[in-house]
RNA sequence: GUCCCCAUCGUCUAGCCUGGCCUAGGACGCUGGCCUUUCAAGCCAGCAACACGGGUUCAAAUCCCGUUGGGGACGCCA
């Protein structure tokens, strides 16, 4: 059996989309999974359109997913020669044909057909004119059959059948001499080997006409799968108008790269009723066979969900690195920047079971890295009253002597507190809480107090006395 | 308009190929409960779908045909 390579061949219009990293996943995981290759092709020939800026956004993106590649970046730009050259030849063999049609003119005759109701594909003026030596400028376009169909065995969709007579003659080589898009996907697919084509569904009717080009060309024709596309909520094909579709966004939104990957794959492939994947594991059981036909509903919650599930299982130490950048987000880079990786560590794990995403995260870190605490004044006013202040002085007093100032005897010195006082939790940890944190919400108050050490507890608790004990109007 | 693809809970999906085990399973979300020092997390329960119509068959979510609906393509864009 032969190497399998396979092909991502985004076009660097725009950024990298969710629906460009779902396909550029399906291919790399096809990759692994037959240790084949996966080759990166920027498919930049609309000089127009595509720019600089938008290469390097494909490859952060695909770098902050981890999808590698094994070849490339290749840069269609960088081989017009190439083009040029399997393009002549097809005009040496008779199986191209000058075209002397301006683009105004096309574009006239095509709204005039579409307008008859008749189908609006190029009618063939120039097929049998034999121009030789184009005068001015002049596009090559490739002679189509006519008779007979096209069967395409389709990985994911299965047999498709088109007929030749729906298809017309399509440009390979523009008058600028540039190469159009099925001409050069096909010349690259053909010399760079590549044995799989997965992409998306909206290149299935180009298939029948890459086909033949193929087969002019001398060269073995690739096995096809065509993946659905991603819809937004209101089931049209992703945009800008859903939202955030840049994959980069989602990583300034607090995203892990394994929870994109995660949902991702679920978006249109299925393993029994299997949910979580842990990448080696992707690699493994990743198959065409179990890719879904039709189209998917893009849905952030569950996204969210797969996120919030990475963040409380993932390993802290990483996502303690993952979180420091976010703290800018939230005015307390330089407090962060101060804080050592074990302390962030401890955060991470108390923080993880309340933070969807690292945004969230961030956000919630607050009390713990403020040097001076914001007491929200609602919290105060309910839970911060004279009537509580003795009860809170003397609970810090007792921990003052508190020489081990860990989570275990924190909670056994307050729970004998409560005990001699005859005090139920409830009516202290509230109190409590909003001294350390200012919230009323927040992960367990010995938790808290371990993260926020002794001295910053206790000083805490004192402001918290004395906000108890001064007088309201 | 023409061609192509698709069709199971609101959404992602299992099941479909190889009909019976499906009074259709899981997940997200939603609702309720439990747990509980708050908020979460977790656990339990509930709501909720085979688009429609014909066939084939003893039997159809599963096979066939049609209808409807949705999507995509029809460019000197990719």
């Amino acid at each position: 059996m032969a190497e399998v390579r396979v092909r991502f061949a985004p076009s660097p219009t725009g950024y990298l989309h969710i629906g460009g990293v779902r396909t550029a996943l399906f291919n790399w995981l096809f990759a692994r999974h037959a240790k084949g290759k996966l080759i990166l092709r920027i498919e930049d020939t609309d000089q127009d359109r595509s720019t600089d800026e938008a290469i390097q956004a494909i490859l952060d993106g695909m770098r902050w997913v981890g999808l590698d590649w094994d070849e490339g970046p290749f840069r269609q730009t960088e081989r017009m020669d190439l083009y040029r050259q399997q393009a002549l030849r097809l005009l040496e063999q008779q199986q191209a044909y000058w075209c002397l049609c301006t683009a105004e003119d096309l574009e006239a005759r095509r709204k005039e057909a579409m307008a008859k109701g008749l189908q609006p594909g190029y009618d063939g003026r120039c097929r049998e004119r034999g121009i030789t030596v184009p005068s001015g400028s002049a596009a090559l376009r490739f002679k189509a059959s006519r008779e007979g169909q096209i069967v395409v065995e389709d990985l994911i969709k299965g047999r498709v059948v088109f007929d030749n007579n729906v298809l017309d003659d399509l440009i390979i080589l523009r008058s600028n001499g540039y190469p159009t898009y099925n001409f050069s996907v096909v010349v690259d697919d053909a010399l760079m080997g590549i044995t799989h084509v997965i992409r998306g569904d909206d290149h299935l009717n180009n298939t029948p006409r890459q086909i033949p080009i193929f087969k002019a060309l001398g060269h073995a024709i690739p096995s096809f799968g065509h993946l659905s596309m991603i819809m937004g909520a209101d089931k049209a094909k992703l945009s800008k108008r859903h939202g955030a579709t840049s994959i980069l966004a989602y990583k300034d939104m607090g995203y892990l790269p394994e929870a994109m990957i995660n949902y991702l794959v679920r978006l249109g492939w299925s393993f029994g009723d299997q949910e979580i994947f842990a990448l080696a594991e992707l690699i493994e059981k990743f198959d065409l066979a179990h890719v879904q036909k039709s189209s998917a509903v893009f849905n952030p919650d569950k996204l969210l969900w797969m996120n919030a599930h990475y963040i409380q299982h993932g390993e802290p130490k990483r996502l303690a690195g993952l979180l420091r950048p976010f703290f800018g987000q939230v005015d307390l880079g330089e407090a962060a920047a101060k804080a050592s990786d074990v302390w962030m560590e401890k955060l991470v794990v108390t923080l993880r079971e309340r933070a969807k995403t690292l945004v969230e995260m961030a956000t919630a870190a607050v009390p713990y890295l403020q040097e001076e605490l914001t007491v929200e004044p609602a919290a105060a006013e309910k839970f911060l009253t004279p009537a509580i202040a003795p009860s809170l002085t003397k609970l810090t007093d007792r921990l003052e002597g508190v020489a081990d100032f860990s989570k275990a005897v924190l909670e056994e010195t307050f729970k004998n507190f409560l005990e001699e006082e005859g005090l139920k939790i409830g009516q202290l940890a509230q109190p409590v809480r909003v001294s350390l944190t200012g919230r009323t919400a927040s992960p367990g108050i010995f938790e808290v107090m371990d993260l926020l050490g002794r001295d910053r507890t206790l000083a805490r608790l004192r402001q918290g006395i004395a906000l108890a004990g001064r007088t309201r109007p």
